[in-house]
Parts: C-alpha cells; sequence; structure tokens
DNA sequence: AGTGCGACCCGAACGC
DNA sequence: TGCGTTCGGGTCGCAC
C-alpha cells in the first residue's frame, strides 16, 4: 500500500504544515508503535525539538530535528492528521504531538502496524533501519551489474526479491507486479535466472512506474488514503495490479492472480511468460 | 547465508 | 439478513 511514491505524497504534504514547528510533547497510546527508544525516552526527548526538514529513505519518512531523527513508517494504512486540543482523540489516532502553534499532528494506524522512531543524529546511519536499506530506484549505483551480484545467490523467485528492501528501496507488492508486467517477466521466475537484458528492464521500468505513480499522487486502493481527502490516482494506470479476471491491456488475455512467497500476485501469462 | 513462515493487527470481503 | 471465517499488507524474528 504505501510504497514510495505514496511516501513522497505524504511526506511533501507534510513538510508545508511542519518545517519550522517546534513540538512540545507527544502522547502515546500504543507503545508498540514506538520502535526506538523506549516510550519514556522517547516523550522526554522529543520535547521542544524544532522541525527542519523532511525527506524519506526507502518506505521511511524522516524528519531532521535538532539533534534527532524522528522516523516514521507507515506500514499498510498508517496516516497523519492536523487536529486541534478540542478534537476528540479517534481511536485509530494512536501518537499524538503538539506543535508550538497548538494544532496537534496525529499519527493513526487502523492496524497499529506504523512504527515511528526517534534516533539520535549521531546513530542514524549505525543502526536499524537504516543499514538494512539497499539502493533508492533513482540511484545512479542501481545498475545491471549490482543486481547481477545481489540476485546471484537468490533462488527465490523475483516478485519476493523485488520486495527485499535490502536492494533495491521503496518497491511493494502494487508496484513490483507493475514492474514485472513492463519487463515482461514472469514472477516466479529464480532471480538468479535473470538475464541482462530482464535486470536493464527492471531498473528503467521501476523508476517509470514510480515516477508516474508520484505524478499521479500515489496509488489508493481499498481503504489506503494517504490523508484526510488526499487521494491518488495512479490505480487508474494498473496494468496488473488488483486486475484479476480482467483482459490484459495489451493482448487481452485474461490476468490471473497467484500467491508468491505468500503476497497476492497478479500477471498476464501471455506477456509475462514462463522461459 | 538463504529460505519459509508465524506474528503483529483488525476492517473488509467472502462464504454459508 | 446475519454470522463466522479468511484475507491482506510490510517487516521482523525465529527455526531450519
Amino acid at each position: 500500500m504505501p510504497e514510495k511514491p505514496e511516501v513522497i505524497t505524504v511526506a511533501r504534504k507534510l513538510e508545508k504544515k511542519l518545517i519550522g514547528r517546534k513540538i512540545l510533547k507527544v502522547e502515546v497510546y500504543h507503545d508498540n508503535m514506538v520502535d526506538y527508544p523506549d516510550v519514556e525516552s522517547f516523550k522526554k526527548r522529543i520535547r521542544n525539538q524544532k522541525i527542519h526538514e523532511i525527506t524519506t529513505k526507502g518506505k521511511w519518512i524522516v524528519l531532521t530535528l535538532d539533534d534527532f531523527y524522528l522516523l516514521f513508517h507507515l506500514r499498510m494504512e498508517g496516516k497523519f492528521f492536523f487536529r486541534t486540543k478540542d478534537d476528540e482523540r479517534n481511536k485509530h489516532e494512536h501518537i499524538i504531538f503538539t506543535l508550538d502553534d497548538l494544532e496537534e499532528f496525529r499519527f493513526a494506524d487502523v492496524r497499529k502496524f506504523g512504527k515511528v522512531m526517534l534516533i539520535e543524529k549521531e546513530n542514524i546511519y549505525k543502526m536499524k533501519p537504516f543499514t538494512e536499506l539497499g539502493l533508492e530506484p533513482w540511484d545512479k549505483n542501481l545498475t545491471s551489474e549490482y543486481l547481477k551480484e545481489k540476485y546471484s545467490r537468490k533462488s527465490l523467485p523475483i516478485k519476493s526479491v523485488l520486495l527485499d528492501q535490502s536492494i533495491i528501496t521503496g518497491i511493494g507488492n502494487i508496484y513490483a507486479d507493475e514492474i514485472l508486467f513492463l519487463s515482461k517477466i514472469n514472477p516466479l521466475t529464480k532471480a538468479k535466472d535473470l538475464t541482462d537484458k530482464n535486470r536493464k528492464d527492471i531498473i528503467e521500468n521501476t523508476v517509470k512506474v514510480l515516477d508516474k505513480a508520484i505524478e499521479e499522487g500515489g496509488t489508493t486502493i481499498r481503504s489506503y488514503t494517504s490523508e484526510e481527502g488526499v487521494t491518488g490516482m495512479f490505480q487508474n494506470n494498473l496494468n496488473v495490479h488488483q486486475r484479476e479476471k480482467e483482459p490484459c491491456r495489451v493482448c487481452n488475455t485474461t490476468i490471473v492472480k497467484i500467491k508468491v512467497g505468500g503476497r497476492g500476485t497478479y500477471y498476464c501469462p501471455t506477456c509475462q511468460k514462463e522461459k
């Protein structure tokens, strides 16, 4: 659901509201969502930290504070809302930040899978998640040779390997299917069996799909919207994902759905024939 | 090291 | 119509 394009879309919206604001305090209603440090330290350290910059790293949203980086991971359904202290807390709003303009910035997640971390600036590259993340899709070091090396010991299906954030970061279940469709690669193909052309196509189509999705403001499927009243439009561009039993836009073959590594996977049996 | 799978969650979709 | 069951999604931790 939130993959790189949705994460970027959300980060850009937060930028407009949060840059220059100071966090006065934070209330935590579901401790498991605070991944690091422990909840009490988290609450204590974040007081009076000013928000200077907002970026993304993989699927993480990264807020640069005075002394820390504040990281959010939306997992499947994490979202943010701006409210005032008079607005009653919705049961899905689990972490509430009070800002110096007295607005409240609330992190909500129906599934409670979202994560927040507060990491000392000097430690950011010494600990997870940053030590585990692979290349961003637009990194010039993302080459066929890089993938050849990473894929060489992988007998897993390429569909599963595209979701491995330690190789290319930012791809999730939706865009993985779309990238493989455009690359004409069967999702069950073992990563180590891919050709040089396959790897080049994957890189080219990753950038193509993500750029287009960012331009469209992300994808809205099921109940996922990035924020109140904010709806991405990329779902209109999907070729295979969530199109089971519908005709392929290229060859009219019926799109099929299978399970790969436990994940719903959609593809065109003709355009993405097993080799 | 690579692989497979349950756990974390709970609303929506599905099956009867 | 109503109720019980299954599904899904990203990531981690554990067992093999």
